[in-house]
DNA sequence: CGGTTGGATAAGTCTATGCTTATGTATTGA
DNA sequence: TCAATACATAAGCATAGACTTATCCAACCG
């Protein structure tokens, strides 16, 4: 199940912090290491495990495989938080509210 | 970290039905497991950590202990969401277009 | 070619976690 | 007051999951 999946991946801080590097611009599994004290498999299997959560997608390009984001996993956690919006705050009931507090 | 917390929280297929059953009203333990097929224990187990992620309160009422939803832990979630709002795709990048789609 | 580099996979280990049974603690109602 | 009910907690167990080392594969480069 996909939502299983995808809070699975996201449940270990180690990924979500490789999500967030990833956010940040798309990058290589060996650039995704630097400053962050991580073995080679240990990165290999936490993408494998981001991959499979639709969280990031590759492209093998050469010798390098090139990680980004990928919209379908973020996508289904909005459509999973928005099952929920009745008790979302009023004040973030209006998205633009939210994405200028973000912004910030 | 909060944000652990609530990851963690959300990761278990068990506890995301039982938020979910929260979400359409709020009960206590007890009518919690009507037609969960979950022990008394583990259930007490999941609430606790349902509530360490903020994701749900309680309330003591007399001999039984209600839950609800806690809008604390869904805001947090969406803030975290929100940082990555440049990868949503653009079709629920308004949100009334996304809560149109929730409702149907 | 043949070595080097980027990355995946296999297998084993250790810890986290979700369950169990047993028991504890309030609250209520007879 | 005392049994029953609602729930929490403790302790033990079995599996999942995050790491390790070792190895493999493929692409590049001298």
């Amino acid at each position: 199940m996909a939502e299983n999946d995808i809070f699975r991946a996201l449940a270990d801080p180690t990924r979500r912090a490789i999500f967030e590097k990833l956010a940040a611009g798309s990058m290589n599994a060996s650039a995704l290491r630097k400053g962050m004290e991580i073995s080679q498999p240990a990165m290999s299997q936490h993408l494998s495990i981001l991959r499979d959560a639709k969280l990031v997608r590759q492209e093998r390009q050469g010798r390098f495989v090139n990680y980004e984001v990928d919209p379908e996993g973020l996508t289904l956690i909005v459509h999973w938080l928005a099952k929920y919006h009745t008790f979302w705050p009023s004040r973030i009931a209006d998205l633009k509210v939210l994405l200028k507090e973000i912004d910030q």
